[in-house]
RNA sequence: GCCUUGGUGGUGAAAUCGGUAGACACACAAGACUUAAAAUCUUGCGCCUUCACGGGCGUGCCGGUUCGAUUCCGGCCUAAGGCACCA
C-alpha cells in the first residue's frame, strides 16, 4: 500500500525550496519572484487507487451524505471503460502504450503525443537542439491541473513514427506540454477530427485531420470549424464502417485482443496519494535509509519520531534536511550509520483518522476497541471545500484501518453536513516588486455606493488607496477573516449565535455582513419582555383546559403546535436553522397580539412562552436557561425533554383554496375539509368573480388539487 | 479548461413532493410617545399603471414541457467551492 516514486513539485531554484501551488504566483516564487521550475523528486505514495472501485461503489451506501458531494467524489474517482493498446515505434520496435475511451475513433488517429519526460522524447532530443530547448521549456510549467488545462498547448515533432495497430500506417510522434509522465502511460493517441484539444493542436501545427465518425441523428457533424465529439457511426474505417460506438468498441477491442496488440481496460482518473512534504511542521515519515539494508521502518519502540526544536526556519531548503544531527541515525537492523527520511507527512494524513483516535483517547496503540463502539461518526460537519480531498482521504484511510483490523465499519461518516463558505471581499496593495499585501477589513475604511456595494477603500493608518480584490473564502493568506469577538462584546453571544443561524441555511455560502444583527437582538428583547410581563402578572400553573377553548385560543394553540412540528423537522431533518428561528418569530408576533387575561388565556400564554424557550434553547442557551427558571421551573432547561406536538391542537374544520382560470389566480374559497370534489367544483363555479370571468366560455377542463386549488381552463 | 453548487425586492432570505412568489428579518419612509434624542410601538414598503377599485409585468437571460414552472428539460451568462503541496 506504500511505495516511492518520483513526482513533480514546484521548485524555486533561488530559495532551494519546494513551493505549494498557492505559493506560485504567475509562474514565479511568491517570495523572490524567481521563475518556478517543475522538478521530479522521489516521494512516498499511498495506493488509494487500489480502493478506487470500493470508494466509488460505497458512495451508494452513504444515504446521509449530500448528493452534491457524492457526485463530486464519483467524478473525481472518474471510472472509465476503454481500451489499452500498443503502437510500435518504427525504428526501435519498442511499444508505445496508450489508453483511450474512444476506440471507435482509432482509424482517425493522425498523431501520438508523449510527455517531455518520456524516454522517447529524451531519445529524440539527442543531437537535436530544438527538441532539447522545447523539453527545457516544458520544465517552466506549473504543476496544477488548472494551470495545465488553461495554458497554451504546445508541441514539437519528435521525428519518430509509430505503427498504427490496425492500419499499419506510420503515425508521427509529437512531444507535447499537456501530456504528463506521471499520469497514465505518459503517451496519448490524438484524433483531431473528434477531440477538440487535438483539433486545435493539429490546426496549429498543420497535422492531418481525418474524420471517421458521422452523426447518427442528422446533427451537424462538419469538422470545418471544430471537432465533432458526439458519438455516432463510423466511416472511413475499412471493416468497421457503419458500426455504432458500442459495436465499434467491441469489434476493435476484440481485434486488438486477438492480435495481442491491446485489451479492454477500466481506468480511473484518481491518482495515488502523494504524502511527502519537504517541510518542518508535520509528522516525520518514520523511515530510515541504510546503504546495506535499504529502506527500514523506524521500529515501534523508537516511535514517535519527534521534531528537533533547534531548526533554522529561513524559507530556504527543508529545515529537517539542513539540520546538523536529525538526519543522522544508526540503522535499526545493522547498526551502521544511516540516514533518516527528512520529509514529513501531508497533514491530510492526520485528519484522515483523528475522529477514530478521539473515540479511543486512552489507547496505548493507535486505536482500541472504544473506536468501534463509537464509529462511524453519526454526524460529521465541515466546509464544502473538503468535499473531495479530505473526505475522500478519510474514507480511504478508514478502509485501510478496517483491513488492518483496527475498525469494523466500512465508512467513517454516516451523516454529513457540508457548510457553505463564508466569503468576504479581499483588500490589498501592490508593492514595487508586484507583491500583494492583504489587509483585514478592520484596517481599512470603505466607501459604499447607493446599493451598499463597496466601491472604494483606503488604509486607515495612512489614507493610501487600497485595491478591492475578489470575494472569496475567508483565509489567513488573504487576511479576509472576521473576528466574531467584536460583535460578541457588543451584543452578547446569544445574539450573535441567533443572528448567524438566522442569516442563511448552513449549506449555503454567505457574504459576511453584520447589518442585521440588531434585529436578532430586538427579537430577544421582545421575548424577554413578553416573558416578564407574563411573570409579573402571575404565572399560570394550571394546565390548558382543552374542553373550553374559544376560537381565538384554538387558533393560537394551533400555531404553537404547528410551529413545534415545523421546528422539530427543521432542526432534525432539514438543518435549516434560519426557518426554525423565523417560525418562532412569527409565533412571538402572534402572542404579542393575543390579549386574553382569562385563566385559560394565561395558561396558553405560559404554554407558548415555554414552547418558544424550549425551541430556541439550542441556539440561545444563556437567555433560554434564565427564562426557563423565570417561567417557574426548578430544573435547568438543558435537562428538559424536547416538546411534543399535541395532534388535537392541529385539527381544522375548513381550508382555503385558490381558484385559477387559465393558469392565473382569480379567487379564493373557504372549503370544508370533508367537502367532495363535486361540491368544491360547484363552490368554485358559484364564486361571483369566477362567474364573471368565465361568462359564456365553455369549460374545457377542471382540476381539483385537494386542500390547495381548483384550476379551470376555458 | 474540467467537476459541483448557487443567481428571487434596496439587503439577508422564504416558498420542504410542479400549486397563493417575496414568510421572517434588515434598511428606508410616515406617524405615536418624548422638551429633545435614543429605545419602544403603529403603518407602509417588488416594478409599472390607476384618484381609487383594479389591471399588467415580475424569481439571471433565451427557449421548451404543463391546466399551472422559483421548482422539471435544453442552451447561454454570471458568482462561489474544488482541480491532487492552502488545509
Amino acid at each position: 500500500m506504500v511505495y516511492k516514486k518520483t513526482a513533480p513539485v514546484n521548485w524555486c531554484p533561488h530559495d532551494a525550496t519546494v513551493l505549494a501551488n498557492e505559493q506560485v504566483i504567475e509562474g514565479c516564487c511568491w517570495r523572490c519572484d524567481t521563475p518556478v521550475e517543475r522538478k521530479e523528486i522521489s516521494q512516498w505514495f499511498l495506493k488509494i487507487t487500489a480502493y478506487a472501485d470500493e470508494l466509488l461503489k460505497d458512495l451508494d451506501t452513504l444515504e446521509g451524505w449530500p448528493e452534491q458531494v457524492k457526485t463530486m467524489q464519483a467524478n473525481w474517482i472518474g471510472r472509465s471503460e476503454g481500451v489499452e493498446m500498443d503502437f510500435i515505434v518504427a525504428d526501435s520496435g519498442e511499444a508505445l502504450r496508450i489508453y483511450t475511451t474512444r476506440p471507435d475513433t482509432l482509424m482517425g488517429v493522425t498523431y501520438l503525443a508523449v510527455a517531455a519526460e518520456h524516454p522517447l522524447a529524451k531519445r529524440a532530443a539527442e543531437n537535436n537542439p530544438a527538441i532539447q530547448a522545447f523539453i527545457e521549456d516544458c520544465k517552466k510549467m506549473e504543476t496544477s491541473e488548472a494551470a495545465m488545462e488553461t495554458m497554451e498547448k504546445r508541441g514539437i515533432a519528435s521525428g519518430l513514427t509509430a505503427i498504427h495497430p490496425i492500419s499499419g500506417e506510420p503515425v508521427p510522434v509529437w512531444i507535447a506540454n499537456f501530456v504528463l509522465m506521471g499520469y497514465g502511460t505518459g503517451a496519448v493517441m490524438a484524433v483531431p477530427a473528434h477531440d477538440q484539444r487535438d483539433y486545435e493542436f493539429a490546426q496549429k501545427y498543420g497535422i492531418a485531420i481525418k474524420a471517421v465518425i458521422k452523426a447518427a441523428n442528422g446533427e451537424d457533424d462538419s469538422i470545418e470549424n471544430q471537432a465533432f465529439t458526439t458519438k455516432g457511426v463510423l466511416f472511413n474505417s475499412d471493416e468497421f464502417d457503419g458500426l455504432t460506438f458500442s459495436q465499434a468498441f467491441t469489434a476493435i477491442a476484440e481485434k486488438l485482443e486477438r492480435e495481442g496488440k491491446g485489451q479492454r481496460k477500466v481506468n480511473f482518473r484518481l491518482r495515488d496519494w502523494g504524502v511527502s512534504r519537504q517541510r518542518y511542521w508535520g509528522a516525520p515519515i518514520p523511515v530510515i535509509y541504510c546503504d546495506d539494508c535499504g529502506t527500514v521502518p523506524v521500529p515501534d519502540e523508537q516511535l514517535p519520531v519527534t521534531l528537533p526544536e533547534d531548526v533554522v526556519l529561513d524559507g530556504s531548503q527543508s529545515p529537517l534536511a539542513a539540520h546538523p544531527t536529525f538526519p543522522h541515525t544508526p540503522c535499526p537492523q545493522c547498526g551502521k550509520a544511516a540516514k533518516r527520511e527528512t520529509d514529513t507527512f501531508d497533514t491530510f494524513m492526520e485528519s484522515s483518522w483523528y475522529f477514530a483516535r478521539f473515540a479511543s483517547p486512552q489507547a496505548d496503540t493507535m486505536l482500541d476497541e472504544h473506536a468501534n463502539h463509537w464509529l462511524p461518526v453519526d454526524q460529521y460537519i465541515g466546509g464544502i471545500e473538503h468535499a473531495i480531498l479530505h473526505l475522500l482521504y478519510a474514507r480511504f484511510f478508514h478502509k485501510l484501518m478496517r483491513d488492518e483490523g483496527l475498525v469494523t465499519s466500512n465508512e467513517p461518516f454516516k451523516n454529513l453536513l457540508t457548510q457553505g463558505m463564508v466569503v468576504a471581499e479581499t483588500f490589498y496593495q501592490t508593492d514595487a516588486h508586484g507583491h500583494k499585501h492583504y489587509f483585514n477589513m478592520t484596517e481599512i475604511e470603505v466607501e459604499r455606493d447607493s446599493k451598499g456595494k463597496i466601491c472604494g477603500a483606503k488604509l486607515l493608518s495612512d489614507g493610501s488607496p487600497v485595491t478591492i480584490g475578489a470575494t472569496e473564502k475567508m483565509s489567513k493568506s488573504k487576511n479576509n477573516g472576521v473576528d466574531p469577538q467584536l460583535l460578541i462584546d457588543k451584543y452578547g453571544a446569544d445574539t450573535v449565535r441567533l443572528y448567524t443561524m438566522f442569516t442563511s441555511p448552513p449549506d449555503q455560502s454567505l457574504e459576511w455582513n453584520d447589518a442585521g444583527v440588531e434585529g436578532a437582538q430586538r427579537f430577544l428583547k421582545r421575548l424577554w419582555r413578553q416573558a416578564h410581563l407574563h411573570v409579573s402578572a402571575g404565572l399560570s400553573a394550571t394546565p390548558v383546559d382543552k374542553a373550553s377553548l374559544s376560537e381565538g385560543q384554538k387558533a393560537i394553540r394551533r400555531q404553537l403546535h404547528q410551529t413545534l412540528a415545523k421546528v422539530s423537522d427543521d432542526l432534525n431533518r432539514r438543518h435549516t436553522f434560519n426557518t426554525a428561528i423565523a417560525a418562532n418569530m412569527e409565533l412571538l408576533n402572534a402572542l404579542n397580539k393575543f390579549e386574553d387575561d382569562s385563566a385559560n388565556g394565561k395558561a396558553i400564554r405560559q404554554e407558548i412562552l415555554e414552547g418558544i424557550v424550549l425551541m430556541l434553547s439550542p441556539i440561545v442557551p444563556h437567555i433560554a436557561r434564565q427564562l426557563w427558571f423565570d417561567l417557574g421551573h426548578a430544573q435547568d432547561v438543558v435537562t428538559e425533554r424536547w416538546a411534543s406536538v399535541d395532534e388535537s391542537a392541529l385539527q381544522q374544520e375548513s381550508v382555503q383554496m385558490m381558484i385559477q382560470v387559465n393558469g392565473k389566480i382569480r379567487g379564493k374559497i373557504e372549503v370544508a375539509l370533508t367537502a367532495s370534489k363535486e361540491s368544491i367544483e360547484a363552490q368554485a363555479l358559484a364564486n361571483e368573480d369566477i362567474k364573471k370571468l368565465i361568462g359564456e366560455n365553455p369549460i374545457k377542463k377542471m382540476i381539483v388539487v385537494p386542500n390547495k386549488l381548483v384550476s379551470i381552463v376555458i
